[in-house]
DNA sequence: CGAAATTACGGTGCACGTAATTATC
DNA sequence: GATAATTACGTGCACCGTAATTTCG
């Protein structure tokens, strides 16, 4: 019998021109992809791509049925919207966010959703930024929190705060030069740095690449927590928000090193993309811009 | 994620006016139906029915999600529409018979499908004719051919051909008494039969009962075949199609018993349910009526 | 020869059906 | 107390992802 998961696969292919692309588009297998559509078209009784030619063409029939599935999928979506007030939303509502957001805003920011959609079912999950965007994408998630700039025209994203990041080194690296420091100079410092894919390396990668620098980490932790540990540990220096350490600063167990030119500001924003979520997610994202100075 | 099989379930709920009752109008459990159900609630994030009523009411938001899935499962029946041509249908067609079919006009009907649908790929499944029709209710097969009446007013239905029936006695049975038998008479002989979900069951069942006799079953066997050979061999009487065993009785191996009054005549019908491939199921229905008189 | 879809295959999670429980009239 | 839905649970299947194969340009 025909499934919402086969008519989604055949109009992913059409829209993103190969079985390859529908199936990163899905967030699954090309082989999976593949399958569907063979048990669609036995379903049916007819084919819907002409595989001799390559990208595989649109059978006639393929076409007829084409505007038939858009409307199905619409419907699906429409299905969600049903819902007219979102503050009777009971489902599930799952929010990726990163570290940083789960050490200081995330508190406040489940208390404010909950008086605002109090039936709704929060799951929440810390990754980096570029996994936060990928499950983003591949629906795993209803939300990011998460450093940008969003991968994509696909998803509504809204700015929540702009962090002031700084060069942090413990106390025990020895004497730091006076005044701001070059890229060239900085990059003679041990780095530490969360992996590839956070959004403060990303930040790091661009700023040093710009000034001539190749980046070259010692260690890479996933975890701000650790890091900022090893850096107070004098295992080397760290780019981190600094508001959120300024206390580590103040008691001297952090020093921050200013650099020229300065690093840019990282910018947080809410993602969510269009899948019949949006009043809901709008609701949320609001609750998120209330918090987002939190941030720093 | 929404999949069709849920909203079917809740449409089926709907019209059949309760959870038992769509389960079996889809052909599964009630557990199952109730499982669809709870986990589309979770996935739109509402809830459907209230629960608290007996039967379960529709909420308000079951009533505005209601028209959306009645045009969901209507474009499914849609996209099997979408091929013009019947001709050009490729996919399976699952038709059921039963034995008598099978023993006399199958192969000339499958030779006649075949040129008006050289794509199709069928499959015959020979039943007792309430299985036929469980079958067509529980969407396993695509069409019956089988004796009437059918069920109800959910499957197209149409007269192929009106069998003659007679009971038949094997030689060694012994002296029959000359002209036709009334039902008393007939009942004290050993009854030989079909399990009782056979048509041709059916019709003795009815006429014994009418004639004021209860059906009592020497030896139940659920093959044509089988039943004519212990006929032949004596064990009993049988009700079967008289054309069908003529040349036996011509051979002297079966004598026929006329009874009064006479035994009613068994229609057959070529049955399917309005599931999209209406165009298809209407083809394979000529090709049917035309070999109908073959069944005798 | 390279890119892309299909086929093959092993594993896993999900959906089903049976049976027991709960709830409602 | 009876009927109907839910919950619990074990099983089987279907779908997925990895990897190998095939098929085009």
């Amino acid at each position: 019998m025909v499934s919402l998961r086969q008519v989604e696969a055949f109009h992913a292919i059409v829209e993103a021109g190969s079985f390859a692309a529908a199936a990163q588009a899905l967030g699954t297998t090309q082989p999976a992809i593949s399958k569907r559509i063979v048990e669609l078209e036995a379903d049916l009784g007819f084919l819907l791509f002409d595989r001799g030619a390559r990208p595989p063409q649109l059978t006639r029939h393929g076409h007829a049925l084409l505007p038939l599935c858009a409307e199905m999928l619409a419907l699906r979506t429409r299905m969600r919207a049903t819902l007219d007030d979102p503050a009777e939303y009971a489902g599930q509502f799952r929010i990726g966010i990163t570290e940083l957001v789960a050490l200081t805003v995330l508190p406040a920011l489940i208390t404010r959703i909950r008086a605002r959609l109090p039936r709704i079912r929060l799951r929440t999950e810390v990754k980096l930024a570029e996994d936060l965007h990928q499950d983003l994408l591949d629906r795993r998630s209803d939300m990011a929190i998460a450093p940008g700039p969003p991968p994509g025209g696909l998803l509504h994203a809204r700015k929540v705060a702009s962090l002031e990041l700084a060069w942090m080194a413990g106390a025990s690296l020895g004497p730091l030069p006076p005044g701001p420091l070059p890229a060239a100079a900085l990059a003679r410092f041990p780095l530490l740095a969360q992996t590839q894919r956070s959004g403060l390396q990303a930040v790091v990668n661009e700023w040093l690449l710009e000034n001539g620098q190749r980046p070259q980490l010692i260690l890479a932790c996933n975890s701000l927590t650790a890091l900022s540990g090893m850096t107070i540990a004098g295992l080397g220096i760290a780019l981190m928000p600094r508001s959120q350490f300024l206390p580590k600063v103040a008691s001297g167990e952090l020093r921050i090193i200013e650099t020229t030119p300065p690093m840019p500001r990282l910018d947080y924003h809410v993602l969510y993309p269009a899948s019949g979520l949006e009043a809901v997610a709008g609701i949320v994202a609001e609750e998120v811009a209330a918090v987002g100075p939190g941030l720093g």
